[in-house]
DNA sequence: AATACGCACAACCGCCGCTTC
DNA sequence: GGAAGCGGCGGTTGTGCGTAT
């Protein structure tokens, strides 16, 4: 069953395509009084032919208040890269760490920023390069040495207090802050994960050189990739999730 | 001026995990 | 314990617009 239906079209019932900004009122007006959630019953409560699914979608994506309009600002780019080289493509996680923007968004960006870009700049080889240099002398020290047990414990629990001060910190004072705190953090984790290369975001936000800061990148994919004994400490961290609201 | 291309954005789909009955 | 419903997430697709050729 399907037909036209004004803008978009009508499947089982359910109206697909683009929101009119009739239905945007009646979601929104619906929404201030009862409040997120129960999506399925919106349909019912307010004569909407959308489904849940899409309701949460519209709400989610486009009608909430807090959302940012307008484009990406470097300083969010940086931390997207940072993120996504610490989670990959968990866009959720990471859009809970930039206000305002939603998962959608930041996926969208990412594609056409990143993903596609097929061969890497001159830049992003070598920075690769001396990631791939750094961890074969990483395989080669680890042979040598095997006291991770203790270290690692060790580092999980710095790490922990850690993102209960990024935490508490952001909880007060606002995305500034987490600017701050995500500094030792991202320095914490290449500690613990590599050795070698410099600070993560402050590197890239003081406005030296890209090698610099795609390095920083690479060390932080060292760390999921290689770094297995620091790597458990870096998803005991992404279960504590970042909310910078 | 026409066309091609890339970017940005909105929306849908399928899967998965959690909750409820 | 298991089936059903629901919400959330990541992947993908479609479309409009601006820019380059």
């Amino acid at each position: 069953m399907e037909g036209q239906f004004g803008w978009g079209t009508l499947v089982d019932g359910w109206r697909k395509g683009p929101w009119t900004a009739q239905e945007d009122e009646i979601l929104i007006e619906h929404i201030n009084q009862h409040g997120e959630g129960r999506w399925n019953s919106i349909s019912k409560l307010t004569g909407l032919r959308r489904s849940g699914k899409s309701c949460r979608l519209r709400w989610v994506n486009y009608l909430r208040p807090d959302l940012k309009r307008g484009k990406i600002t470097p300083h969010e780019e940086n931390i997207i890269l940072e993120l996504h080289a610490m989670w990959g493509n968990r866009w959720s996680t990471i859009a809970r760490s930039l206000p305002g923007r939603t998962d959608n968004e930041i996926k969208n960006y990412w594609r056409t920023h990143f993903k596609k870009s097929k061969k890497p700049s001159k830049n992003v080889e070598r920075a690769r390069a001396r990631f791939m240099r750094q961890q074969q002398e990483q395989h080669e020290l680890k042979g040598e040495q095997h006291q991770e047990e203790e270290e690692e414990q060790q580092q999980q629990g710095d790490m922990r207090g850690i993102m209960t001060q990024i935490e508490e910190a952001a909880l007060a004072q606002g995305m500034q802050e987490m600017e701050a705190c995500m500094y030792p953090l991202t320095s914490m984790l290449q500690w613990g994960g590599c050795a070698g290369g410099g600070g993560v975001s402050r590197s890239m936000s003081d406005g030296s050189s890209e090698e610099e800061a795609w390095g920083s990148l690479w060390n932080l994919d060292d760390i999921l990739d290689v770094g297995e004994g620091a790597c458990r400490g870096g998803f005991a961290l992404q279960d504590q999730v970042l909310t910078f609201y």
